[in-house]
DNA sequence: GGGTTAGGGT
């Protein structure tokens, strides 16, 4: 994270007006705080603030921290960015999708504006392809338009030990390690890299046995063979979609003489930083997803980590004394690692990113300059669908009718259609629920085993589940949920209302409210500026009638991911991937539907299988993408 | 008849 916050307010001090990029949220808020009280100054005022569902600054503002995301939308309405001076983009080494295309955006201002500052900050050696990048001037006459600074990291020194031989499963490997470390080595808490939930929980429950036992005879004895003093053992999980309560108890402080032990997903690598911690595993691993232009479809497969992921994670316990760092790899292996992972630009699909370029102006995305240039099959690709959702015409410019507005919504491109299709097929505000479920995860609390688990998958499927799919299931949970928040006016009324029904629905509360805020800042875009309403239908519209509307228009923004049954039981995707229907899908347990469409594929292993599913008729491919499907 | 998703973000 930046280091240089006196620099920047210098910088501000001198009369440049400052914008600071961040990846995350988090990051914008926490680094505004401190600036801000480092300059004794009221957040908002001086120094703010800036994501998008939260932001505290003003238009005077002079130092704001913001998302990349809020800085690609900030062009829209200014694509020269005069309200700024002075540009930061801070952890570029991150390369996210997001990262990339504000620096190709970037250099493109910069050549229109002498007089703009542009300080790129990354965490890696990869200054002197930063500074070709962003260099202007002609590489032979020495005249360079961008130069380097180096600063210190701040870290302690860290000693890397690796494995003599290979090991044959990391997972046992790092449980053997924790136990090492904790008998062998002074106190100080562990962090322990893992690939996924599954690995962490397997390792999770080896710790914990050790842990009970270990705790139990530190009863009587004062140390450890080695001679070191007994401590006991506390073992903590820390991923993604473990619950916030959950996740919170890595940051608590331990209890005197407890080595905490914490197991984490690359979460702990760049997004969460624990404090206190010592002593680093890594396993060597990490998963990543890869996009197939070919297939249209994303998969994860666990890979070697590179040279830098590996210097980041031990990193992580060099922040408050001298770390040390066990390697589950050997040097050798370490020395083939690749320097870095393929930037996410490369890696995944891009059809959401080239409409926003379109929007921006960037008519020849073919010739954009990317900082790397993602491969062709992945810019065709992402060309493809957005021809396909008319949001591009047959030149390539964006269509009137469609392609300004999906670029304006937050959203993938084949929701953004669905949205901006409701209307015409008058169902403007079941559509909004759909999205609004599609941006969120977890829904449906999962139970673990046990008779919570029967319970909760009979309450699923006699209050939410239907024959059509998943998508009318999430309306129906959805309508289901405003209909009892709704019913209370007071807020405190309101939320127990709400916190009672998720509890004997088996649904998570917080989940839920973060899709009502999210349709809710929709429903403004679509209603207030699109002016989108639903067009009136003759005759009687109730019931199927109407829930056959919302179903064709579902089909209008994710046809292009349709799939149809074959012989063997499983299904064959449009542009022939081989696909199943996921375990947690509704229609995983009723007759197999012929005709279908999802909203996206989960991968794991050597399957593919379809999440957030609809059933179809096939004739409504023909009627309503008659480009795409001349015949079926 | 089959069996469960690293992390961000507009």
């Amino acid at each position: 994270m930046l280091q240089f916050s006196p620099q920047i307010a210098y910088v501000y001090e001198v009369g440049h007006k400052v914008c600071v990029t961040q990846p995350r949220v988090t990051a914008c808020v926490s680094l505004a705080c401190r600036v801000a009280e480092e300059r004794g100054a009221t957040l908002g005022e001086d120094v703010g603030y800036a994501a998008a569902m939260t932001s505290c600054r003003t238009p005077d503002t002079g130092i704001v921290f913001m998302t990349e995301g809020v800085l690609l939308r900030e062009m829209f309405a200014s694509p020269l960015l005069m309200q700024y001076t002075c540009i930061v983009l801070d952890e570029v080494h991150e390369r996210s999708q997001m990262t990339d295309v504000l620096m190709g955006l970037l250099k493109k201002i910069a050549k229109k504006r002498k007089n703009l500052k542009i300080v790129v900050s990354s965490a890696t050696m990869d200054a002197e392809f930063l500074k070709d990048f962003f260099n202007l001037g002609d590489k032979n006459s020495h005249t360079n338009t961008s130069v380097i600074m180096s600063m210190q990291g701040r870290t302690h020194p860290i000693d890397v030990f690796y494995v003599e031989e290979p090991v044959a499963d990391y997972v046992k490997a790092t449980v053997d390690t924790v136990i090492k470390i904790h008998e062998n080595q002074p106190f100080g808490d562990i962090l322990a890299f893992l690939t996924s939930q599954e690995e962490i929980l397997a390792a999770l429950d080896t710790i914990q046995i050790y842990a009970e036992e270990n705790n139990e005879k530190n009863k009587y004895r004062k140390s450890f063979s080695s001679g070191i003093q007994a401590a006991n053992l506390s073992v903590l999980p820390m991923y993604g979609s473990l619950p916030l309560y959950r996740q919170i108890k890595v940051f608590q402080m331990g209890d005197k003489n407890v080595r905490k032990v914490i197991l984490a997903t690359n979460i702990a690598e760049t997004s969460v930083t624990i404090p206190g911690i010592v002593y680093v595993i890594d396993c060597g691993f990490h998963k990543l997803p890869y996009f197939d232009p070919v297939l249209g479809v994303e998969c994860m497969s666990v890979c070697p980590v590179s040279r830098h992921n590996a210097t980041q994670r031990a990193g992580r316990a060099g922040r408050v004394a001298r770390g040390m760092c066990y390697r589950l790899y050997t040097e050798a292996e370490y020395e083939k690692l690749p320097e870095s992972v393929p930037p996410e630009m490369s890696r995944s699909d891009l059809s959401s990113l080239l409409l926003q370029l379109k929007a921006l102006g960037i008519h020849n995305l073919l010739r954009f300059t990317f900082p790397t240039p993602p491969p062709a099959k992945s810019l065709l690709s992402g060309l493809e669908t957005l021809y396909a959702l008319d949001a591009i015409d047959k030149a390539g410019n964006l269509t009137e009718a469609v392609g300004n507005k999906m670029a304006e919504l937050p959203l993938r491109p084949m929701c953004a259609k669905m949205l901006c299709n409701s209307g015409e097929f008058g169902c403007v505000d079941e559509v909004l629920s759909i999205v609004a479920m599609l941006q969120v995860e977890g829904v449906f609390v999962r139970q673990v085993a046990g008779k919570d688990k029967m319970t909760a998958r009979v309450v699923r499927r006699n209050n939410f589940e239907v024959v059509e799919g998943d998508l009318i299931m999430y309306l129906n949970v959805f309508e289901s949920y405003s209909k009892v928040k709704n019913t209370q006016r007071d807020e405190k009324l309101q939320r127990k209302a709400c916190k009672d029904w998720c509890q004997k629905m088996f649904i998570n509360y917080r989940v839920m409210e973060k899709a009502c805020e999210i349709r809710k800042s929709l429903e403004k875009l679509i209603k207030e500026n699109f002016k989108i309403e639903n067009k009136e239908f003759e005759g009687l519209d109730l019931g199927t009638a109407k829930s056959r509307r919302v179903m064709k228009c579902v089909v209008s923004g994710l046809f292009p991911q349709a799939a149809s049954l074959s012989v063997e039981g499983s299904y064959k995707g449009i542009r022939g991937a081989k696909l199943h229907i996921s375990p947690d899908s509704c229609l995983f347990h009723v007759q197999q539907p012929t005709w279908v469409v999802f909203a996206s594929v989960q991968s794991t292993g050597d399957k593919v299988f379809m999440r957030e599913m609809m059933t179809i008729e096939k004739e409504w491919l023909l009627e309503i993408a008659p480009h795409f499907y001349t015949h079926l």
